[in-house]
DNA sequence: AATCGTTTCATACAAACGTTTGAATCACAG
DNA sequence: CTGTGATTCAAACGTTTGTATGAAACGATT
């Protein structure tokens, strides 16, 4: 029953910090939803601050479980191990078969830092980013400064990122109160051919009825 | 100075609801801040929430006379209508000449939407969201669904967005304690290459030096 | 059965919160 | 100068916050 208190806690309190933000969330509205005394956050976690260092920490490890990243076979086209890993994100972001409040608790953390920050980053956004960029150095060329290396990583997963953080404009804007109006598969493949198109390695997203050459920049020509 | 402690109130406001959100900040916090009473929020504004919506109204009225949108020549080419637009973004979002807060309390509302977010959406991101679909609609198929179009608008706004939402990860990621190793001027022209290539409206961000024919996916050979 | 460390419980505490109040102060018209 | 409405002020209101306390309940070991 120790274990169980402590656990219910970190999910209650996962559940509520994600909805409401750390300093909306009261200890007793946590202790009501575990079905736990109020004195027990501080018997097991020490205080609310380490109760929710803990939950963050326990959602990223929850996460990578959930949904690991695919082996890749040896020989597996670049740009398919691509559209396996936004394919990936995109289920870690927004499927509803597991608890909502692990990422978001964790998206909380990344877009306002707190001391979790940093962890969440070395744990869970390194390793991503890592296999991100080994990918896309089999596709860029070598000659290549880090600096673009990294600005065509983050307009990947800017896009990706997009879908998520902004879901509720998403709505408003295309008036559409269902957010699955863009059914998972169809953003994976959105976003992959996008990413490929605009660093060369595969066709437009649109076939364009006309040449180019006519709308193109200046600057291009 | 009635008017006048009104104004320092909603500037104090804007500032300590952005930097801590609104829960943390507190009514003594905003008022020691703009050298007012404790009592002043509850005579000016009837109390804080109300004083939080007047604070987001405020900062959208303002972001929108700060930066306002180009006015294009009639016969401006699209693509280069999009590096207006892009660059306009970008100045909007990390000029550090203008208070910080008018935008950073915006992005909160969107990222997590109170009452006041369908006010910010209908009054600041539906114009932007039409200019940029306009500019699309130049440089994309007439034959080409609504849906895909919102998710080029989207993948474009998301690569913009990421770099000031996320720009705490950026740093750490890339190990650079100062965010400006991206300067504007680069990231706005590597988003507009990023998007015209993806729609086929311009040449890749980079030169592959070899054919991609090699690396692209099966399902598009 | 007695003892021990662990966990739960009801209760209390001081601090901070948003809000209210009524008197004091101001600017200004009569 | 006097009166009046608008504004500011210090003080206090009743809640709610996070945390602390000591007794009760539990489970395992002797």
């Amino acid at each position: 029953m120790a274990d169980d208190t402590r656990q219910r806690l970190i999910d209650a309190a996962g559940t509520i910090f994600a909805e409401k933000g750390y300093e909306a969330a009261s200890v007793r509205d946590i202790c009501t939803a575990a079905g736990a005394n109020l004195a027990a956050v501080n018997y097991h976690f020490g205080g609310k601050r380490e109760l929710y260092v803990t939950a963050v920490r326990h959602a990223q490890c929850c996460r990578q479980e959930d949904v690991p990243f695919p082996e890749y076979p040896a020989d597996m086209p670049a740009a398919n191990r691509l559209r396996e890993f936004i394919g990936t994100m995109f289920e870690r972001m927004l499927s509803t078969n597991r608890p909502r409040w692990h990422l978001e608790i964790m998206l909380r953390e990344l877009a306002r830092p707190t001391e979790a920050c940093a962890a969440v980053v070395d744990d869970y956004i390194r390793p991503m980013a890592d296999a991100l960029r080994s990918i896309l150095n089999d596709l860029l060329p070598e000659n290549l400064s880090e600096e673009q290396r990294w600005m065509i990583g983050f307009s990947t997963v800017g896009q990706v990122l997009f879908y998520y953080v902004h879901q509720p404009i998403i709505r408003l804007l295309t008036q559409n109160p269902e957010g699955n109006s863009f059914p998972l598969p169809l953003l994976a493949d959105h976003v992959t051919r996008f990413t490929l198109a605009a660093i060369g390695a595969g066709p437009p997203v649109v076939v364009q009825d006309a040449a180019f050459a006519g709308t193109r920049t200046e600057a291009e020509s």
